[in-house]
DNA sequence: AGAACATGATGCCAGAAAGGTATCATCTTA
DNA sequence: TAAGATGATACCTTTCTGGCATCATGTTCT
C-alpha cells in the first residue's frame, strides 16, 4: 500500500510537473521524491506521469489518481478535526428524553440555545415519562431527560430547571368556576377528582398528597400524563391538579385555577444526565444551557 | 500525520475491541499494535480507544473516526484499480469530433458499439469539420474523428470506415428531376451549381472536380457544409453533389438523382486517431469498432 | 558545433521508524 | 489467594526514508 507521504509527493509533482520544484514545495530533496514516485508507481500497478528527459506530463491513468489522491489528502486532513470537534462536544449527537406536555416550554428553550451554542450538534428528542428516561440514560440511548424527581443522585447528576405553580383544572360551568379568587384546599374534599397515578406520575402523586387534603374515595380516574387529565377535566368527569404549563395545552372547556395557601410554585421539572455519560456533547449542552433564572454568558 | 497501516490498525482494534485479537488479524504482534494506536491518537489528538485494563471500547470521538478511516482506506484501495482500468481504456472519456450531417450514419455505430463493449466510458461528441479535427486532434483537445481526407499519415492513423455513392441534388419540379434513370455528366455542364468550398471542403471539391467535368463560371455559391447545400437546393438556387447519406437530412423539396458512369461509392468517411495519443481508450474503440464490412467478433 | 545548463535517475550512507521478543502491571476469575 | 488474561513498556534488530554526490541525457546559447 502506498503512503499519505506518496501521495502528497504526487500530488506535487502533478501540480508543478517539475520534480525539482515540487520537492522545493515539501522541502525535501530532489532524488527521494523521485524514487517515492516510483514506488508510488509500482504499487498502483500503472504509470502516472510520463517523464520524457525534459518534461513531465500526467498520463491519462495519472489524472485519474490525482483526484483520487486529492480526495484522500483533504478526507485524511479533516478526519482529526472532525474526531476532536466530537470530542470537545461541539459536534455529535445528542439524544434528548423530555416528558410530554409539560416540557414543551423549558425544551423549546434549550433547543433554542443549542442550536445558538451548538450549531454543528444533532438533536434528537424521545418523549418519555419519567421512569422510561432513568432506563434509557442507563442504557445510553439518551443523553440529556427533562423529567421529575427523585432520581438516585449518585448515578444521575440532576437541576431544577423549571419551577412552576399548582392549579386545579376544573370543567367551564363547574360551581368552583364560578368563584372570585383562589379556590380553598377545603372546597375540593369533596369534589370528584381525576387523580394521578401513584406509580407512573409519582411525582405529582406525592406533591399532591403532600400538598392537599384529598379524600381517595372521591378519585375516578387514575392516569398518568397531564394531557389525559386536562381531556377529561373536560369531558366533566372531575377536577384535577395540573401544572400552570398544562393552561398552554389549548384545550377548551376547562378552567383553571389558583389554590389558597399553596408554597410558591411547587412543581419542580429537572434536567437530568448520567454522571458518567461518555458523550462529550452533554457537558457542553450543561455549560450551554444553565438553570432557569442563572445569567446567560 | 497518520499512516494507513495506523488505520488499519485501528479499524481492527475497534472492530474486534481487543489489542490481541485484533494484532492476529493483521498479521502481526500486540506490542507495535499498541503503539501504532498509542501514536495514532497522539497526531489526531484526541482519545479514541477507552482501555479501563479489561476490556476497550471506542469513545465518541473514535465512532467518528471509524467511519473516516473506513472510508479512507476503501478509497484508498479502490483508486490503485481505478487508476488501472482508465489506463487498460476501459474507463475514461473518449471525446469524437465528427463532420456534420454525413457522419451521422456512421457515428451511430460507433456510439451503439461503444456503449456494448465500454459501458463504463464516457463520450463527449463535437461537431467540426476535417480541418478542425485535425487541429483538435493535434491539441488532444479530441481523441477520435470522423472526417475526410487527406491527412498526414506520420502524425494520424486512419481507415475508411465508410464509403457512399456521389448524388446530385436537384430542386423538385427542375427540368433534370424529369429524368428517368442517372443523369449524365455533360447534361450538368450548363446549369447553375452550388459548390464546395476548395479551402474548408477540399475533399469534396477536389473529389467533384475530379469526377464531374463543371465549369466554374456557373458556381453560384461556395459552402462547405452539406446541409447548407441541400438547403440551398431546396431554395432553388441551384444543383449541388452531395454524399448519399444527404438524403437522409429530410429536407423537402429536393431530389437527388444518380449519375452516370461514376466509380462505385468514391466518397470516402474516415475514422481518424493521433498516432501518439495518450488517451487509452482510443485503442480500446478502435478495437471494438472496426471498419465497415469486417467481421466483428 | 560545442559548452554550459537543466532535469530526472541512481548509488551510497546515516538517521528514523517499525516490528518482534521478553517482561511488567493490573484486573478478573476460580 | 493463585492463575490467567490483557494492554503497556523496554530493548533490540531490520527496514525504510531522506540527503548528498553523481550520472545520463536533452536543451540552449554562443
Amino acid at each position: 500500500m502506498f503512503s499519505f507521504d506518496q501521495l502528497r509527493g504526487f500530488v506535487a509533482v502533478a501540480e508543478e510537473l517539475h520534480f525539482g520544484r515540487a520537492a522545493e514545495r515539501l522541502s525535501m530533496t530532489q532524488p527521494p521524491l523521485s524514487r517515492q514516485i516510483q514506488k508510488l508507481e509500482r504499487t498502483v500497478g500503472v504509470q502516472l506521469l510520463e517523464r520524457d528527459r525534459r518534461r513531465v506530463s500526467l498520463t491519462a491513468a495519472g489524472e485519474a489518481f490525482l483526484i483520487e489522491a486529492r480526495r484522500l489528502l483533504t478526507l485524511a486532513e479533516s478526519a482529526p478535526d472532525h474526531a476532536r470537534r466530537i470530542s470537545a462536544g461541539s459536534s455529535g449527537t445528542l439524544r434528548i428524553g423530555f416528558t410530554a406536555a409539560s416540557s414543551y416550554g423549558p425544551l423549546g428553550g434549550l433547543l433554542n440555545r443549542l442550536e445558538e451554542v451548538l450549531p454543528e450538534i444533532n438533536i434528537e428528542l424521545f418523549e418519555m415519562v419519567t421512569r422510561e428516561q432513568v432506563a434509557a440514560l442507563l442504557n445510553e440511548e439518551v443523553d440529556l431527560g427533562l423529567a421529575r424527581p427523585p432520581f438516585d443522585t449518585e448515578l444521575f447528576g440532576s437541576r431544577v430547571q423549571h419551577r412552576e405553580r399548582m392549579l386545579v383544572a376544573v370543567p367551564e360551568g363547574h360551581p368552583l368556576a364560578r368563584h372570585a379568587g383562589p379556590v380553598a384546599a377545603e372546597e375540593l374534599v369533596d369534589v370528584p377528582l381525576i387523580m394521578h397515578s401513584p406509580t407512573r406520575a409519582r411525582y405529582f402523586y406525592d406533591l399532591v398528597v403532600r400538598l392537599v387534603p384529598i379524600s381517595h374515595q372521591n378519585v375516578v380516574h387514575t392516569v398518568s400524563q397531564v394531557l389525559t387529565m386536562v381531556w377529561l377535566v373536560a369531558a366533566g368527569r372531575g377536577v384535577a391538579f395540573v401544572p400552570r404549563s398544562a393552561t398552554g395545552l389549548g384545550i377548551d372547556g376547562v378552567v383553571y385555577l389558583e389554590i389558597a395557601d399553596l408554597p410558591e410554585d411547587p412543581v419542580e421539572l429537572h434536567l437530568l444526565w448520567l454522571r458518567e455519560s461518555r458523550n462529550p456533547a452533554v457537558r457542553r449542552a450543561l455549560e450551554a444551557w444553565p438553570p432557569e433564572g442563572a445569567a446567560l454568558p
